[in-house]
DNA sequence: TCTGGGGTCCTAGGACCC
DNA sequence: TCTGGGGTCCTAGGACCC
């Protein structure tokens, strides 16, 4: 695969190893070599594993309650998620990342894609190399880089770097065929559970067949999703680097309840929690809201099984609180149902515009210009004071249905109260 | 007792229109 | 017996990702 100039076209893949158990790592040096687990949010699953823990055998979104006695046992460092911090830590970490290419597609919060056309010369292995080492340096943060002439196949890449002590591997040059044959189809980016069970009923089981596989047969069938797949893999480049963040479309804010709710206050309370948080999203980021999904569910263990979306088209798009608020309260109200227990609530917010956009509506009361205003000055005052410093009263004040977060780190980079103290 | 949260894209099918 | 057809738009649901 070469672009029009002859040179070479390379995609790296650098991804930090357990992100966010490095993480914390990085300002709790105790806890290196010891097996440390990070917990989704209300401390339910285990999301990042340090390798001592992946040892034990404890799995990827593993429930908490089923590893208790292992954690006990081998005194497994446990903590609650901390993405402040996490966020803090992957803004830089891409900082160190874009010094070594301009062409990077930021993925995800511990991934990035850079692309190594141009860099013919060089030896690839070894400039990875020094990546690697320069992010480690700066940040603290030990990353792996796969390198690959296609996305999917630099993923695969960079897995095998990640089991190899110099946590870098290159695709690049070499025939993959034995590295396929040896790939099991879930482990392809975009092949998941069911794609992948499905295509064992038809007699794939390697990601070499799935290579070789009928192109129209798989179009037909699975879609070209699957199809860009199935080209990458023959290492024809799909899918291009997005170097600029596509807008976005929705906003979402929805947690599980550290108790189930079965009154109508505490549901209400709950969702002008998560309203209240997604208007001062919308605000950071500019954008107004067109339409308000509010959604209510029981557990999907045991239980009464329930769950309902109420939607409001907005007058005019807003990102303004007192005004979401009203409009969530109703749907609070419509999704209520006495009798059940509900175990999460949520809020999703659609048709985003940045503000300076809004079309006004010729029917609209609302003084705007005061609300912004009052807006801006309670983001400024929680910006200020500290998160919740101001809130509106619908959130209420015990909020006994909010989550646990048993076992935080503190947020060492983005709060003064928590900067480190080194004595 | 205890099972995350926040996204994107694609497709099928219905509504609607000419 | 005859009862169009094709295009577009929208939405819900399903698949995937980290």
């Amino acid at each position: 695969m070469s672009t029009k100039s002859g040179v070479p076209k390379v995609f790296a893949l650098a991804d930090c190893n357990n992100f966010y158990v490095s993480c914390e790592r990085v300002f709790n040096p105790k806890l290196e070599l010891q097996p440390v687990v990070v917990l989704s949010n209300n401390d339910g699953c285990v999301v990042a594993r340090s390798p001592e823990a992946k040892q034990l055998g404890i799995k990827m979104g593993v429930p908490l309650f089923e590893i208790r006695a292992l954690i006990d046992q081998h005194q497994v460092r446990v903590y609650s998620s901390n993405y402040t911090l996490y966020g803090d830590m992957s803004s830089r970490v891409m900082d160190t990342l874009s010094t070594f290419t301009p062409t990077l597609e930021i993925y995800s919060i511990d991934e990035a894609f850079l692309a190594l056309s141009g860099f013919s010369q060089l030896n690839l292995t070894e400039y990875a190399q020094s990546v690697r080492q320069t992010v480690k340096q700066q940040t603290g943060i030990p990353v792996s880089l796969g390198l690959a002439p296609t996305k999917t196949l630099a993923k695969l890449a960079n897995r095998l770097a990640k089991r190899c002590s110099s946590g870098v591997f290159d695709l690049s040059t070499a025939d993959v065929s034995d590295v396929l044959a040896a790939t099991p189809l879930e482990d392809l980016w975009g092949i998941g559970r069911r794609y992948a069970a499905s295509l064992q009923e038809h007699g794939y089981s390697t990601a070499l067949d799935l290579r070789d596989a009928d192109l129209s047969w798989v179009k037909q069938r699975y879609g070209i999703v699957m199809t860009r797949t199935v080209l990458e893999l023959r290492g024809q480049s799909c899918l291009p680097l997005e170097l600029v963040t596509p807008p976005r479309q929705s906003l979402m804010v929805s947690r599980s309840f550290g108790r189930p709710v079965t009154s109508l206050t505490h549901l209400q309370e709950a969702i002008a929690t998560y309203t209240s948080r997604a208007a001062e999203k919308l605000r950071q980021q500019q954008l107004a809201a067109g339409i308000l999904h509010v959604f209510a569910r029981t557990s999907r263990y045991g239980s009464v099984p329930y769950s309902d979306t109420v939607v409001t088209s907005l007058p005019v798009p807003t990102n303004d609180t007192a005004e979401l608020l009203h409009y969530a309260s109703r749907c609070g109200e419509a999704l209520y149902q006495p009798g059940l227990q509900f175990s999460k609530a949520g809020v999703l917010l659609l048709h985003l515009v940045p503000e300076t956009e809004v079309q006004a509506n010729l029917f609209d009361t609302r003084d705007r210009t005061r609300d912004r205003k009052l807006m801006a000055t309670v983001d400024q005052l929680n910006r200020q004071f500290g998160a919740g410093t101001v809130r509106f009263a619908a959130v209420g004040l015990q909020q006994p249905w909010a989550l646990k977060a048993a076992h935080r780190s503190p947020r060492y980079t983005t709060r003064w109260q928590d900067l480190l103290v080194v004595r």
